[in-house]
DNA sequence: GCAATGCTACGGCGCCGGCCGAAGCATCAT
DNA sequence: ATGATGCTTCGGCCGGCGCCGTAGCATTGC
C-alpha cells in the first residue's frame, strides 16, 4: 500500500508532458537553469518552478543555487535508468496487443483436457518446466519447441511428424498461466493416454494421474505433482 | 515531441493510484479478472473498466474473454520491468537529496582556475576520463580517487600527502558537468602551473595551456583539447 | 544607490479525469 | 424462459492540478 502509492506518485511526475520534457532535457547528465527548463518545456517560468519544485521536493532532480541562477540536474543515475525504460516501453506499444480464450469449470484444476490436449496443473507445469530448461519458448500469446524441446519429446516416443507444426499457448483458466496447445499438445496427450500415463474419467474432461504417469513426470520432465 | 509525449502518456497510467494497484497485482504474471481487479485497487467495477480499457488500449496490459469472465496479463515482461524500475526509483527516493555551487562568467569556457583548482574544459575533460578509467569515482555531489588514481598523480609528481585528503566535485558552469575539487585538486593545479603545463593571465582568471600542457595532459590523462 | 535579470509565492481560472449510480448486454445456471 | 453474475457504457458530479498574471525577493551590474 505504502510502496503502492510512492510508486503512482512518482510515475505521476514524470506523467506529466511540462515534467516529462524536463526530464528529457535533462537525461544527458548535464544541469540546466530553471530558465532553459522553461523554454524547453514550453511553460512560463513560474509555472516551470512549480514544476521544478515538485520535482526536487520527491528527490528526482537536484537543484544547485548558483548566483541568480538555479541548476537543476537528475538526482541520480537510477532516476535516468528508469526514465530509460520508461521510454522504451512508451516506443514498443506504438505498436498493438492480441487476445486469447478458454473454458470454465471447478473441481478439474489438477489435471483435464483442453480440447485435444491438456489443461490443469499438470500442463502448466510441464510448459513451465520445458521452458526452464529451454525446450521450450513459452510467451502468453504463443510458444515454440526449441531443439532440446524437440529432441525429448521424440525421445519420449511422440510422433515426429506432430513436433514440426506450430505450438499455441493456451491460457490455463484455473493456474491463469500458459500451458501448451497446437499439433504438438496434442500429440504429448495421446502419447500419455497411450501409455496409461493419465487416464479420462467418465462424463468428465478431468484426468486421473496414474502410478505409472507420476514416474514418467518425475522421469521426463523432473516434476513431481 | 512526439516520443515526449508517448513517454508521458505512458508514465501517466502509471501514476494512478488505482492503476497502480492493478499493475502490482498482475506483477507476478498471473491473469486476473476485472472484477478481481476492481476490489484490489479498491474501486467499483464500473471504474475498474474503465481503467482497464485504458490500460488495455495503451497495449501496457492484455485482456482474453472467457465466458462471462475477461482476464488481463501485463502485455510484455517489457512492462513489468518498467513497473519493477519505477519501483526500485520511488523506493530509492524514500530518502533525501542536497546542493552544490559555483561562478559565472564568459571566454574563461577553456581553462581557468576556480578558486584554488582547475576548472573549464580542461579540468571536466581530466575529471571526465579519470573517472571513465577507473581512477576516479566522481558524483555531481562528491568524489574519491581510487588507489589507481592516487597512483597516477603520484607518479606524475603530485605531493603524496595531499592524495590523502578528501576530494569535492564542483559544478563547472560552462560545462555543466562535475570538475574536481579539494586538497589533491589544488595539489593538482599547483604541480600544473610548476610545471608550465598552464599559465595564468593577468587580470583574469583564465589560463593558457603550454605545449608542454597539452604534450602532458596527452601523455598522463589521454587527453588532447 | 537604481535598474535589470532570474526565480519564486500567491491567487484565480478552467479543464481534465477519476468516481459512482443507473442501465444495458453478454454468458451461465436452473 | 427466467434470474443471477460479470462486465461495460453513459451521464453527471467534483476535486485536483496545470496554467498564467501579478507581485515579491535575491543577485548582478551600472
Amino acid at each position: 500500500m505504502q510502496r503502492i502509492s510512492a510508486f503512482a506518485e512518482t510515475a505521476a511526475l514524470m506523467g506529466d508532458p511540462a515534467r516529462a520534457n524536463m526530464l528529457f532535457a535533462l537525461m544527458d547528465g548535464r544541469a540546466l537553469t530553471a530558465g532553459e527548463l522553461a523554454r524547453f518545456a514550453g511553460v512560463t517560468p513560474q509555472t516551470a518552478s512549480g514544476h521544478l519544485a515538485r520535482l526536487a521536493e520527491a528527490g528526482m532532480i537536484a537543484p544547485a543555487a548558483q548566483g541568480r541562477h538555479r541548476y537543476f540536474r537528475l538526482a541520480s543515475s537510477g532516476v535516468a535508468q528508469m526514465v530509460e525504460s520508461v521510454m522504451s516501453v512508451a516506443e514498443e506499444l506504438s505498436r498493438r496487443p492480441l487476445p486469447v480464450t478458454g473454458p470454465r469449470d471447478a473441481g478439474l484444476r489438477r489435471a483435464r483436457t483442453c480440447y485435444d490436449h491438456l489443461a490443469g496443473e499438470l500442463a502448466v507445469a510441464i510448459a513451465g518446466r520445458m521452458a526452464e530448461r529451454g525446450q521450450l519458448v513459452l510467451g502468453h500469446d504463443g510458444a515454440a519447441l526449441t531443439g532440446a524441446g524437440v529432441a525429448l519429446l521424440g525421445e519420449l516416443g511422440v510422433a515426429e511428424a506432430a513436433l514440426d507444426a506450430p505450438c499455441r499457448a493456451c491460457l490455463d483458466w484455473s493456474e491463469r498461466r500458459p500451458h501448451l496447445a497446437g499439433a504438438p499438445a496434442t500429440a504429448l496427450y495421446r502419447h500419455f493416454v497411450a501409455r496409461s500415463w493419465v487416464r479420462p474419467r467418465q462424463g468428465t474432461r478431468a484426468l486421473e494421474v496414474t502410478r505409472a504417469g507420476e514416474a514418467a513426470l518425475a522421469r521426463w520432465f523432473g516434476i513431481a505433482l
